[in-house]
DNA sequence: AATGAATGAGTCTTCATTCAT
DNA sequence: AATGAATGAAGACTCATTCAT
């Protein structure tokens, strides 16, 4: 007998005590939760954003993920719902950024540390923005949040129409819309070709437009 | 002859059309693959925009076209085949606009022109511009017809760098880019929002870019 | 090259002129869909029958019927369309049993013919009575076809009814309604030991019930 | 002890309450699974009668039951046991209900009894009915306790037939094979439409064909 | 005794593509 | 040129069962 714990101590095994052995305490789950929720949006995301949404499988995601097509689905009703909470995520941070004091009275500077957080943002999560963009293309999927990300967009706009207002500047509806357009296409332009894209360069001349 | 109608009776056919027609010219042939070929490009593409690409069944478009699976597959190979000759055919329609008298002297004037004609292309062209940016974003499907892209793109890259080249401004590739980002920006949002985007005052403001 | 159309007479086959092959007649196509459809639906209902709805699957549908999955789904939108379909079907063979002269005087012979008809409709139908009795207790499948179901129910019920009150008997609705379920059980015990039940014995007994 | 309370802090657990409670006899043990056995199995079965076996997930039954999925198989083997158990169950409780005092000299107020004693029966247990009528239609699942359910069978139809030879009728097996089927006819109709079957009624004229 | 995360085989369904006519 | 039946591989999703705690 003694052969056998010695047996199980060079194995490094222990002996299983089924009986006295209790469940996991709710932390625990909660732990594992997180942290199988956020394995899978990182990996969901990074495959939607170069295959597109529906050219990436169940499948593939939990392949990549390396854990089984049925745990996600533990995790997500549906593979659509793993897109929506992507996007609700992500738009959340970008929602975070667009934080002026005095919405009345918005100064320069402000929406210069806007237009440079976002620069930022966009290095750090270029894959979501490419898919962020791919889909906005789609109407069919995008339906679902399309609400959030209106939602951002005339947030933005109203920070930037209420800024042209207080400079004086003619139509300034307008040119709040070309600065968002000049905004997005930077954007684009910088995300599909991150290398060759003089981003800095062209912060500093749409920040000229202001 | 009549013993012919008798059979087709007793064998529950009847008699096609082109049957009793005399037989086409080779030039009457000719004329129907295109017609055929453009209906079916056209559907396609319409509704690639609307559902995108992978969402798009080869039965939708047939369906949609009113014709039959089979023939779709008698002028196509593949379904990728139909995306890539759209876009082929797309690219090729935008390489059009772009004629400059002499390279090393690029007009303001005929960068004016070719910002408007692309603007009435944009506005005619909405299906494929949507399709077009939408699958931008996923490198996948795209790499079949990347090297036409890439070219367009270096054809108005260059024109652009030579202008501002000319005009001696410092920067002049930087700002280039830039230029074509706003660009891009711009036909992006009108294209996201047709009816509220200003496009005609978004088109001066990209003017005074120059 | 004689001797290859030699070849071709001798094993039979003709060489395949795919220019002038013109497709199928309508007719040609109604009767394949005819057939594949009647094929489909007499293989699921004695799947259904045996294994139940829930337990028997597309492919084993497909496979007992010789044909693909995706045939199926050519010829039905969703599995449950097939049952749906089945008691549909079904329903409308036994509604057609009763037929009765005048409402208001239904005669004796005329249940009688009813109930005769019907003991050789289950014994040809075994296997859809089987399913429709085991339907009948899941509320949730059921729902779809329940108004057919409970139109038969009640016109078949109201001939009973109406026979019962002519008579002058005292409870004419309650005698109905127990002479229903007299009905249903000997069919039952029949479809359950069709060897054992003594049917026409059982049938004398419930005729001595009028 | 407060050494104790502090690792558990420190490892995010929280103290369960059974730990801290004395440790249970044996007896209490024995109670538990008494307890937990019988919540398992109403459940199950009030779910199997509504959405039938089949379309019942294990983990709606544990949910119902308020247990976790894990409990549930410690219980019970396999999703089916619970199923057998059910059945086992059910019937021998009807089994109990026969009872006759002299095989060879069945009164008929016994016969009375058992009828009334069955009405009670059905009326409280009608889920139990409900399932195992859907169940006798199909062979696959019912395999397992068709020993039991023909022993049922034969009981019952053993103790009539005595019936009705003592009594000196023509035919007794048939005339027993018929009331069996008439019987389960009432159950049936009554179990399809509680409220609207006249159960009392029908039992009467069950009684007046003995 | 009890939990719920994790698995994998299986389910229904879709769809690009081929085939016979 | 034209049809639509037929296929098979793949996709989204479910669920009985096991496992670690």
């Amino acid at each position: 007998m003694f052969l056998f714990y010695y047996y199980l101590y060079l194995t490094g095994r222990s002996v299983k005590k089924y009986k006295t052995m209790s469940p996991r305490t709710e932390a625990q789950f909660e732990n594992i939760r997180k942290e199988k929720t956020s394995l899978i949006l990182q990996t969901a995301l990074s495959l939607f954003a170069t295959h597109g949404y529906a050219s990436t499988s169940v499948s593939m995601i939990a392949r990549e993920a390396g854990i089984s097509k049925g745990l996600l689905y533990n995790y997500f009703e549906k593979k659509e719902d793993v897109l929506i909470r992507i996007i609700m995520d992500g738009l959340k941070q970008f929602l975070g950024l667009l934080q002026v004091e005095d919405e009345q009275n918005v100064k320069k500077e402000e929406i210069i540390r806007f237009v440079d957080e976002n620069v930022v943002m966009i290095k750090k999560n270029m894959p979501f923005y490419k898919m962020y963009f791919a889909l906005m293309f789609q109407p069919d999927v995008f339906s679902t949040v399309q609400d959030v990300a209106l939602k951002y967009f005339e947030d933005v706009l109203g920070v930037l129409v209420n800024y042209y207002i207080q400079k004086g500047f003619e139509d300034p509806y307008e040119k709040a819309r070309f600065l968002f357009a000049v905004f997005d296409g930077v954007a684009i332009h910088y995300i599909s070709d991150p290398e060759g894209f003089p981003l800095d360069k062209a912060r500093d001349l749409l920040i000229e437009l202001l």
